[in-house]
DNA sequence: AGGAAGATCTACT
DNA sequence: GTAGATCTTCCTA
């Protein structure tokens, strides 16, 4: 039912994939079952030339090729990145999932029931699907990690580009990218 | 030891 | 929808 997607995926400018992953599926799996979110918000950022972009996180990741998570902390909670990139380093931040499969234990995990507020946020879906730091560097195009990406039957969206929620200093540039009309985007 | 960080929750207008 | 408190790890001194 999934297909896995491959590493050239993420061969590409941050911008670029950080469209391209939306109305992807994110799966994380577990023992015998998995949990299932389709990607519906994105961030984009570059290592150089980007004000956002953690610099200190540089010397700890450079070396992490396209399609490997990235995750760190910020504010209490744990945020997932792919690394993506073609010429100048870079990643994307997935900022929102709509709920596909394994629908109660993302309720487990969140601890909350209201199916709404599960994945609306990066904070919350990293909980929702139980990531943390221990998944950090996995790669999501290898068909046995315990988080990968795959493809789901085509769907026509349209993209929305926004400017990006929450950094300090942003470019003036839309890195923001979400599917018009779907109620999980975090923030409209 | 202290501060920063790309967020979330709650309690309001 | 905004404002403020608080969340936890990592980095710098």
């Amino acid at each position: 039912m999934y297909k896995v997607l491959s590493q050239k995926f993420y061969v590409d400018n941050p911008e670029d994939v950080a469209k391209k992953l939306l109305g992807k599926a994110l799966v994380r799996r577990f023992d015998s079952r998995k949990v299932v979110g389709k990607i519906v918000e994105t961030e984009a950022y570059y290592s150089e030339g980007d004000p956002a972009f953690r610099k200190e996180f540089l010397p700890k990741i450079s070396n992490f090729k396209q399609g490997t998570t990235f995750i760190y902390m910020v504010h209490a909670n744990w945020l997932l990145n792919i690394i993506a990139y073609n010429k100048i380093f870079g990643g994307v931040l997935i900022r929102a999932l709509e709920p596909i499969e394994g629908i109660d234990m993302m309720r487990k995990f969140r601890g909350i029931d209201d199916l709404s507020n599960l994945t609306n946020g990066p904070g919350k879906l990293t909980v929702a699907l139980n990531i943390t730091n221990d998944l950090n560097g996995v790669k999501v195009y290898d068909r046995s990690s315990k988080l990968i990406i795959c493809s789901l039957k085509e769907e026509k969206i349209e993209i929305v580009s926004a400017y990006r929620v929450g950094v300090k200093e942003d470019l003036d540039r839309k890195l923001r990218f979400y599917i018009k009309g779907n109620s999980f985007v975090s923030k409209h």
